[in-house]
RNA sequence: GCCUCGGUAGCUCAAUGGCAGAGCAGCUGAUUUGUAAUCAGCAGGUUGUGGGUUCAACUCCCUCCCGGGGCUCCA
C-alpha cells in the first residue's frame, strides 16, 4: 500500500511539475496569456490560458518541443513564502492569479514556487529539477469556464499527460487506445445495434440487435424482481403541468422537460417515474400489512440536456430505467435497503464486475424532515455498509434534499469506474403528495419512499456493457448467438433442420446462405463477435453432427445437435467463453 | 448554453479554387469451396442545410442543423 501511495506522490508530483512547465511553455510561445490553473488529475494534468489565439494541434507540437527544451535545461523548483503584497506585486499583469491571491484567507501563507525560468503561487508538490519529468505528451485542447462559471470569461485548456517512465506513458497511450476500440459508439454502427439521427438529435434508435439486448436486459431484471417481489407497473407519458407543479420540477427542472400543449392544457413529458408512483400509491388504500409495496417501471424518460452535454449511449434525451418506488415503514428501512444491495451485488456479478465502490452521501445543509429522522437513517445506512464490510466512502452534505443515498461506483473491464446502482431515502414525499397507510391503530401514517436503480439508465447500462464486454456479448446477452455456416448448397437443408431445432430450444440465430467461401462466412462471424459458429459440410451431413468453432477460434467437432439444449438450461450462468467451451466440449 | 474541432456513397477514408474518387458493404452473373476476405461486371453523391464571394466552390465567407473533445480532479 505503500509503494502505491509513494508512486502516486511522485506522479502527482511529475504532472503538477509538468504544468508548471507547460505554462512556462505557452508564455514563451505567446507572450501576454494569461493563465488560470494548472492541476495534476488522475492521469496527467492541465493549464487554463487566456490567449487570444486559438490553439490547435500545431501548436500543441510546437508548446511540447518547447516544453522538451526547459526540461533539457534541468531548471530547480524551489518555493518560497511571501507576502500579500509581494504576490499582488509580482502578479499584477496576472489577473486570474490575482483573482486567487484574493480568494486566499487572510491566515493561510501565500507560497511561490518556481523553476527559475517561472514562478506560480502554488501549495507545492514538485519534482526537484525539470528532467525529473520522464516522459509527457499534451493530448488536446477544450474550452473552460474560469472557475467552472459559465458566467466567467472562457478560457482554452490544454490536457496533457506525465509518467515516471517512457514505459509507463507508452502503456497509459495503449490503454487509451484500447478504449477508443471499445467506444460503445464505433461498436454501435459495426455491430448494427443503434443509430442517431437528426430528426430526433441525442435519442437512439435501436436496430433489431440493439433492441434485442435491451429486451435482454429487461427479461433478466423482470426474472429479479418476481424472485425480490417487485411489481411491474405502467405509467403514462405526459401528464398534466399541475402534476409537476406539485412535484417540484416545475420549479427544480423546467428547463430539462419537455412540454407540449393540447386543448387549452399544458402538458409535460415525463422526465422521472416517481410522481406516477405516487399517484397510483395514493389511488389505493394501504394497510401497515401491505408494506413495504414496490413498484418497478421500464417507461420511458425525456429530459431536455443542453445540448453540448450528449454523449453517446451514456447521456441521452430519452431513456427509459430499472426504476422502482419501495414505500415502506420505518422500520423496514434497514431490511430493504440490505435487501436491496444484495440484488444488487448479485446482479453485477452477473455481468463480471468487480466489487462496487459505495459512496454515502449524508445531509445537506437545506433539507426537509427533522433532525432525529436524518439521524436515525445515516445511522441506518452506515450500519448496514459496516455490518456488511463494504468498501466506501462518506459524503458529507452530499445527500438529496430529501434523504440519505447511497451511490454504487462499479469498475469495468478496463479499470474506468462507473456510477451505475442508487438507492435514496425519501421523507418528503408522502407529505407532498399525502400518501398513506393505516397503521395497527387504525391511523394514517406516512411511508418512506425509497428510489432505487441498479442498471440505472438502460441505455447508459448497455452502453458500459458495449465497452465492458468490447462488443463480445456473453452467450446469454448475444443477440445472435450462433451462425450456421453451410460449406456448399448442399448443407442448406441440414442447416434449415438444425436452425429449426435451435430456436425450439430459445437460442438465437441463423443460417449463412450468402455465396461468400467458408472463410468469408467465418469471417463475418468473427467480426460480429458471434459466440458460435456452427459449421456443416458433407461430414456433419452424414454423422448427422455438428462442427463448433468459437469466437476464440476453437474448435469441436461430433456435437449432436440435442446437446445444445442444455445451453438453454441457465444461460446466466454461461458468463464467459470458457464456460460456453466446458460446456460443449465433450 | 459556451469554447473548440469536425460533417464527402450504408461504413472507413481520398480529392484545398479547375471533370467528386478508392476500399469494404450492396446488386447482377459466374464459382459450391473445410476454419478470418473467390472472381468479374454494375450501380451508388444536391459533398449536413440555406445563403454569399468567384468565370468556376467539397475547397473561401456567413447562417442554421448534427456530431467529437471539454466546461474546478479547485493556487
Amino acid at each position: 500500500m505503500k509503494e502505491v501511495e509513494a508512486k502516486e506522490n511522485l506522479r502527482f508530483k511529475i504532472r503538477h511539475s509538468a504544468a508548471h512547465v507547460m505554462a512556462e511553455a505557452v508564455l514563451n510561445l505567446f507572450p501576454g496569456t494569461k493563465v488560470g490553473i494548472g492541476p495534476p488529475t488522475n492521469d496527467g494534468f492541465y493549464y487554463d490560458f487566456d490567449c487570444s489565439e486559438a490553439f490547435t494541434a500545431e501548436h500543441l507540437k510546437k508548446i511540447e518541443k518547447e516544453m522538451k527544451r526547459i526540461i533539457k535545461s534541468q531548471k530547480k523548483f524551489s518555493g518560497v513564502s511571501v507576502s500579500r503584497k509581494i504576490a499582488r506585486e509580482k502578479f499584477k499583469d496576472q489577473k486570474y492569479k490575482l483573482e486567487i491571491i484574493d480568494g486566499i484567507p487572510e491566515e493561510e501563507e501565500i507560497t511561490i514556487w518556481n523553476h527559475e525560468t517561472w514562478e506560480d503561487i502554488c501549495r507545492g508538490g514538485h519534482v526537484e529539477s525539470t528532467n525529473q519529468i520522464p516522459a509527457f505528451k499534451l493530448l488536446d485542447v477544450a474550452g473552460a469556464y474560469w472557475r467552472g462559471n459559465e458566467k466567467n470569461p472562457m478560457l482554452q485548456r490544454i490536457y496533457g499527460t506525465a509518467w515516471e517512465s517512457k514505459d509507463a506513458l507508452k502503456s497509459y497511450l495503449s490503454k487509451l487506445e484500447e478504449a477508443a476500440k471499445r467506444d460503445h459508439r464505433k461498436l454501435g454502427t459495426s455491430l448494427e445495434l443503434f443509430y442517431f439521427d437528426p430528426m430526433a438529435p441525442s435519442m437512439p434508435f435501436f436496430y433489431p440487435k440493439g433492441a434485442k439486448l435491451l429486451n435482454l436486459l429487461m427479461d433478466y431484471m423482470r426474472q429479479k424482481y418476481q424472485y425480490y417481489e417487485y411489481q411491474e407497473v405502467m405509467t403514462p407519458q405526459i401528464f398534466d403541468s399541475k402534476l409537476w407543479d406539485l412535484s417540484g420540477h416545475s420549479e427544480h427542472f423546467k428547463e430539462n422537460m419537455f412540454f407540449t400543449e393540447t386543448e387549452n392544457r399544458t402538458m409535460g413529458l415525463k422526465p422521472m417515474n416517481c410522481p406516477a408512483h405516487y399517484l397510483i400509491f395514493r389511488s389505493q388504500l394501504h394497510s401497515y400489512r401491505d408494506l413495504p409495496v414496490r413498484l418497478a417501471d421500464f417507461g420511458r424518460l425525456h429530459r431536455n440536456e443542453r445540448s453540448g452535454v450528449s454523449h453517446g449511449l451514456t447521456r441521452v434525451k430519452s431513456f427509459s430505467q430499472d426504476d422502482a418506488h419501495i414505500f415502506c415503514r420505518f422500520d423496514q428501512i434497514e431490511d430493504e435497503i440490505k435487501a436491496f444491495l444484495s440484488l444488487l451485488e448479485e446482479i453485477y456479478q452477473d455481468f463480471g464486475f468487480e466489487e462496487p465502490l459505495y459512496h454515502l452521501s449524508l445531509r445537506p445543509k437545506e433539507r426537509s424532515g427533522t433532525d432525529q429522522v436524518w439521524d436515525e437513517s445515516e445511522k441506518i445506512m452506515k450500519k448496514i455498509l459496516d455490518n456488511s464490510n463494504k468498501k466506501y466512502l462518506v459524503q458529507e452534505g452530499e445527500g438529496a434534499f430529501y434523504g440519505p443515498k447511497i451511490d454504487v461506483m462499479i469498475p469495468d473491464a478496463i479499470g474506468r469506474e462507473w456510477q451505475l446502482g442508487t438507492v435514496q431515502l425519501d421523507f418528503f414525499a408522502a407529505k407532498k403528495f399525502k400518501l398513506n397507510y393505516f397503521s395497527n391503530e387504525s391511523q394514517k401514517q406516512e411511508p418512506i419512499v425509497i428510489h432505487r436503480a441498479i442498471f440505472g439508465s438502460l441505455e447508459r447500462f448497455l452502453g458500459i456493457l458495449i465497452e465492458h464486454y468490447g462488443g463480445a456479448f456473453p452467450f446469454w446477452l448475444s443477440p445472435t448467438q450462433y451462425i450456421l455456416i453451410p460449406i456448399s448448397e448442399n448443407q442448406f437443408s441440414y442447416c434449415d433442420k438444425v436452425n429449426k431445432e435451435l430456436s425450439k430450444f430459445g437460442l438465437r440465430g441463423n443460417v449463412d446462405k450468402t455465396s461468400d467461401r467458408l472463410n468469408a462466412k467465418i469471417r463475418k462471424a468473427q467480426l460480429n463477435k458471434t459466440p458460435l459458429m456452427i459449421i456443416c459440410g458433407d461430414k456433419e451431413v452424414d454423422s448427422d453432427s455438428l462442427t463448433i468453432r468459437f469466437r476464440d477460434g476453437e474448435n469441436v467437432s461430433n456435437i449432436k445437435t440435442n446437446a445444445l439444449n442444455i445451453l438453454n438450461n441457465d444461460p446466466i450462468k454461461i458468463k464467459d467463453d470458457e464456460t460456453l467451451l466446458k460446456l460443449l466440449k465433450p
